[in-house]
DNA sequence: TGTCAATAATTAACATGTTAACGATACTGC
DNA sequence: GCAGTATCGTTAACATGTTAATTATTGACA
């Protein structure tokens, strides 16, 4: 017996990537006059979301990697993005707080990044949208604790 | 009025990333022990797939851009998992075949990568799976040409 | 209390993603 | 033929992904 592997043009690992791509595109090109990246973005997201929170926490809540993060902070910290400070507690912690030329950009791109969600929300229709997300979300792993 | 984003459990680009992480899991586990990476496996199944073929088109089923594959192709070639050649027709464009090194290592590991990818049917159900792939290929930009 | 294991974060090393600039070849129209 | 343009591919520069090693701090416990 044969054992095909599915054609890669059904491949979920490449559907995922393509998909990313195609969402991601019209984010990127917003982002692109801020000067901020993608997973800059997506830091400062969580940290308008949740408020300040430890390194690893926002780790995990926007999904990059500790190594990526170390280095993704030290950035957005010398631009004033966010300030670090260490647990006076626990000083292995370290908590990461948004500053206020972060607050600006969130502010400033709020809307036009609700413009581009609810863009695919059309394209997909809302049912077909919140299906996606609800199967999406049963491939993810969770939190590597 | 406010405008609030969607929350970061819910937002799209997030959930991509997860599900692809969860997805890769086991395959960059099952690839560790060849030696080679996430893309050029993809590079090798869309050559078994497709037989050999121009470095655009290339990129184009492995999705992965242009700059990316000149780095990937080259650590192959060195590897001797594919060969090079130049058209000799129009000497800009290049032709790229498995060799039999590459050929090896996807039949080595056709058998495991079609079990990964069943688990994950099974884990979704085969409808949810197909459904999946279908509202993935609604968000593909296609091909860059 | 002194040693050993566990945890938070960083650093290192290498591969890829991304955009822009560049070089080489081919084509087009005059 | 030749200037202008398009196409294929590479290179450059910087940011991130990924795994492993390292440092700093804390906690457990004999």
């Amino acid at each position: 017996m044969t054992d095909p592997l599915p054609s890669t043009s059904r491949s979920l690992p490449i559907a995922l990537i393509r998909a990313r791509e195609g969402v991601m595109a019209p984010i990127r090109e917003m982002l692109s006059e801020t000067g901020i990246t993608e997973q800059q973005w997506r830091v400062l997201r969580v940290l308008d979301e949740a408020g300040s929170m430890d390194t690893k926490t926002l780790a995990n809540r926007a999904s990059l990697l500790f190594p990526s993060l170390t280095r993704i902070a030290s950035a957005m910290r010398d631009k004033g993005l966010i300030t670090q400070t260490r647990d006076t507690v626990d000083r292995r912690r370290q908590m990461i707080a948004l500053a206020p030329a972060g607050q600006k950009i969130i502010d400033d791109h709020r809307h036009r990044a609700g413009q581009i969600v609810d863009g695919f929300r059309a394209t997909l229709g809302t049912e077909n949208y919140e299906t996606l997300l609800d199967l999406l979300g049963r491939l993810d792993p969770g939190p590597r604790d």
